[in-house]
DNA sequence: ACTGAGCTTCCACTGAACGGAAGGCCATCA
DNA sequence: TGATGGCCTTCCGTTCAGTGGAAGCTCAGT
């Protein structure tokens, strides 16, 4: 069972993630299953070609060249570049931030992200992941998700603050009221002190593209004006992804 | 004069930049040197860890997997973050294409962009490096870099339109008078059709750390209000970064 | 049917990668 | 002060994974 070279450099890599961005030697050759005298050797090489950068304190991180490189990945390209003029108008009327994200098997992948000054507790960031049931982007996108998927994540609710949703049953009924009303919220479902609300965007097809939400610190007097902001938005979007080929966002 | 697995499966990465984006596997192999067989190999791994993805095509693009690990990068963090609010606002009051850029040897670094709707054809692109003497931003940082950097630009000002700088002298001229007015501009000097101001954003101990620059159709009217504009962006910034630990944006 | 460009597979040889072990460094603790 | 433990670095003999030329494949153009 060993492996090739290439697959232990790219196992190097892959012990960093959102929670890991620093990481000592050691600890990254035990997150890599590689002997300590292998992580040596080939982090060293990563670090010479500018995929890792070794820190002051000696801790790795993710390299510089790594990301000039990862700016490259066609992520959404096009669907990020239709969106971009629209976040920042519904960032200018709301002042609130602004999250664009699509589904990445049964996590929400975050595509974009606008934050204001006001800064309500927000723990996404470009890039990361969040699980669907506990996000207002995530429940849109999981109402519009095909069954299996939905049945899959109905399967594990993790309960992240004291109000998330953990009951299927309640999350079910949410998630009909989505499809019915056109919009999702939460209520300091994944941090304390941020409610969300969010709508689906849709491609020039008519399916769900990907999701469109915002970050506010109280939801109760506003709601009204935010969907009606987020709707406009979205449909300018859709409206942009219509005159490009599907190819481009697909 | 043999190489490594991991620096030849590192020379394949390498070979896509900004002009080249997605390349067939010959096109991969020639670029990092390595023989056919070779690269059809390493190419195969890094695309089953996500390292590369295959388009419908055949040909080779960045993968999501190091989009994803390009996002954990910690560069310029702190100035990206605490820089942020301040493009949206800057966006707001200008409705011009935003650019924060930081110098990266002879060559600006596009650390931040926010396009508008209206799109003025702007080269830039987030983690793309372009030649300081041409953008608004470039001559910001070229006016306050070290000498032998100023010197090293200097030398060899490839001319990019056919209003691109290309005499040293006059390049000099235009610098002196950015320190002195504190503000730079160019004129189509990087791409027809589009006009550019910048100013410095300077860190809690005074020095340029960055530029901050906008992208207009034309510049002779609202000159003033832009470059004040921009400036109040810039001591906001600043301001942001006075009041965090140095070591987080240095 | 022929040509050429690019992709994939094969396999015998070999030198690059391996990793245990030993040693260095620098905290922390008694 | 010396002992302990965590982390990093270097060394080197063994061996197995990586190599790449060559043959064959697919597809498009002519």
């Amino acid at each position: 069972m060993s492996a090739s070279v290439t697959s232990r450099a790219l196992a190097l890599l892959g012990a960093f993630d959102a929670d890991h961005r620093s990481l000592t030697l050691s600890d990254m050759g035990r997150r890599a299953g590689l002997p300590l005298a292998t992580a040596h050797r080939l982090a060293g090489e990563l670090a010479a070609w500018g995929a890792l950068d070794r820190q002051p304190g000696g801790e790795y991180v993710v390299g510089r060249r790594l990301w000039d490189l990862g700016m490259l990945a066609p992520v959404q390209a096009g669907l990020r570049q239709a969106a971009s003029p629209f976040l920042h108008d519904l960032y200018g009327t709301t002042l609130a931030t602004v999250h664009l994200a699509v589904r990445d098997g049964t996590k929400v992948l975050y595509l974009d992200r606008l934050s204001g000054h006001v800064s309500v507790p927000v723990v996404s960031r470009v890039g990361s992941r969040l699980p669907m049931h506990a996000t207002g982007v995530g429940k849109v996108l999981l109402a519009y998700a095909p069954d299996d998927v939905r049945a899959e994540v109905l399967g594990k609710l993790t309960r992240v603050t004291a109000y998330t949703i953990t009951q299927p049953a309640r999350l079910l009924e949410q998630l009909r009221r989505v499809r019915g009303e056109g919009f999702a919220t939460t209520g300091e479902e994944m941090s304390l002190g941020a409610c969300s609300v969010a709508v689906p965007v849709r491609g020039a097809d008519g399916d769900v593209a990907a999701a469109l939400g915002i970050v506010v610190p109280d939801l109760r007097r506003e709601r009204a004006r935010l969907v009606s902001a987020l709707q406009v938005a979205a449909h300018g979007i859709t409206r942009t992804l219509s005159s490009m080929p599907s190819t481009q966002w697909k």
